[in-house]
DNA sequence: CTGAAAGCGCTTACAG
DNA sequence: CTGAAAGCGCTTACAG
């Protein structure tokens, strides 16, 4: 029947209409007869016909296409946003073109480019930073960036976060609680600031109830910098009562190495973790953590990127989603707080 | 500098060259002197310009562009899967487009068809199986399709997978070797090649042993009908010594009920996953387990989709990989096996 | 090597 | 409502 691609120009041809009479059918909103839709809608089912997206991106100028970039799947939280943010996209008619990037900037900016060379209608960097060059091209060539987990004060860019400071004041503030005195922190990556917000609440917080940290080590969001981290603490003559940890992948390095030392999360040392990822609440770690609402932060970067790219003149907002106290059983339960 | 979008032909007026010099200046292997190249790439730096992949999606018939469905994001396997298959394909020029589909093949097919309309060069479907119906759609429209990580023996699609059979059988094996009797199976779904060729695997090396199984239940690679799984299983008079779970992402949820219920996985019960993902090495699991090489199925999926994209006539190959046993503390250790 | 021209498959004013 | 025509930004024969 179909042999190779099916035009336009094949349906109307079959359906004894003219071209643009076809294109109308399949495009939402044009105006075209019932009797025309009809037969062309038969024509086009006889011959498998389906619109070309690209060639209507080229005219139309929407390609449809979001570009994502992701970094660092190994931790589960980015998975998880991925394929929300894949389904919600999808649900609105947008689809993800995703390219992966690691640490550097310069490797961002690259991928960023690449992006827009396939004429994307929006940008979305997941847990990645890139240049203000780079966002200034991107803002004029009219294609809208949004930040999801991170952000970049000076660029002005929009950006969805889960309320960092907070949070980190949030895990200081319930260890604390539990009467910990020597308390640790072993940071999420100081280049972002989502390391460096959480480890400024948990400082402030300690500040305020004049404890000094026990140790402030960049843990670097990689677990085996977590893991020697860790080690290091429990070598030394004093050991620290609790760990905050900058997230739950590392803090699940943590609660192996310390187990392994013979030493029980929650009883000898505490530890607290965030994003609250699925594993999280799985048995073998039952972590407490500050939790990141991927829902509600997908949902956000969604909106939010979709209201950019339909009403181009938006203003950028920096979006923060409320992070709350998840309480397991890694750390001490303060008396009268409740899981 | 630059407003909008910036074309070639603006980069000619600049150049003082024609349109077509500015394409051949890009397009490599195209020939252009080293004056035309010069101008072009100083007028192309000083505006700007980059192709506009659409486009030369359009005339060239290819748009580098390899659609990528996937499910099951919340088990380690693919996110890890898709991060390297991003950036195989992405040293070759290519790039992902994300598709999401869950189980039916119906959604599957939406998906595969909605691909199409984007021109993707090539369809790799990650434990994701479409209808023969619309495999020849794809064969017809010269758009290669290969599984990852499913097999569809009817459909003669090229697919890698591990070696399922021969790595439900060595499960079997050790845990026969451990001289365990009473060997529960929570089976990957049976809708899928992959559960049903390793619960195949499993059951002949019992049988040649004469061996019956404890018991037999599809878990469908979810993590909640894993657990109840092994609720039941332990719930009974008599219990299995040990159980092979379909999948490691099953396996956890297994451990986690059996330790809520006071046994020690490898002393009580022997568990054996399938996988071997990250999460299995971690000391809170330790979990003996059959590894599918995640990297070499990679690698092979990318040579054999960009094969296809190359030599439309290619012979479709289902590739398997080999599986092989991963000894840790998960499941007791026959005397003589080494870690 | 280089330019003029056709064409990829569509959408969208423009007349009728 | 409908068709003829222009045009989206490129690549690629075709002459020169």
């Amino acid at each position: 029947m179909e042999r190779g691609k099916v035009t336009s120009a094949q349906v109307a041809a079959r359906a004894g209409v003219s071209q643009s009479a076809v294109s109308r059918v399949f495009t939402p909103g044009a105006s075209a007869s019932r009797k025309t839709i009809e037969k062309v809608r038969l024509a086009a089912a006889e011959l498998g016909y389906r619109p070309n997206v690209l060639a209507r991106a080229m005219v139309s100028g929407k390609s449809r296409i979001i570009g994502v970039v992701v970094a660092y799947l190994e931790n589960q939280f980015y998975p998880l946003a991925l394929e929300r943010l894949s389904v919600a996209l999808q649900a609105r008619g947008y689809h993800i073109l995703i390219f992966t990037a690691y640490n550097s900037i310069g490797e961002a900016d690259a991928v960023v480019e690449e992006m827009m060379d396939y004429q994307v209608d929006g940008i979305i960097t997941a847990s990645v930073a890139i240049s203000s060059t780079l966002a200034n091209r991107a803002k004029t060539a009219q294609i809208p960036v949004v930040l999801f987990n991170r952000g970049q004060n000076d660029s002005g860019l929009p950006s969805v976060t889960s309320a960092n400071v907070a949070g980190g004041r949030k895990a200081a503030e319930f260890l604390l609680a539990g009467g910990h005195d020597r308390i640790a922190h072993i940071a999420g990556w100081q280049g972002s600031s989502t390391g460096r917000d959480r480890q400024a609440g948990f400082l402030s917080a300690l500040q305020e109830a004049g404890v000094a940290p026990f140790a402030l080590i960049d843990g670097m969001y990689k677990r085996d910098i977590a893991m020697d981290c860790a080690r290091d603490l429990i070598a030394g003559p004093t050991r620290p009562d609790a760990i905050f940890v900058g997230n739950d992948h590392m803090a699940f390095a943590v609660m192996d190495v310390l187990r392994e030392a013979g030493l029980v999360p929650g009883r000898d040392i505490s530890v607290v973790g965030y994003d609250d990822v699925p594993l999280s609440s799985w048995g073998a770690y039952d972590l407490t953590t500050i939790r990141q609402p991927v829902n509600r932060m997908v949902d956000a970067t969604v909106e939010m990127i979709i209201d950019h790219i339909e009403t181009p003149g938006a203003t950028p907002q920096q979006i923060e989603i409320d992070s709350e106290l998840q309480i397991r059983s890694s750390a001490r339960i303060p008396e009268g707080w409740k899981k």
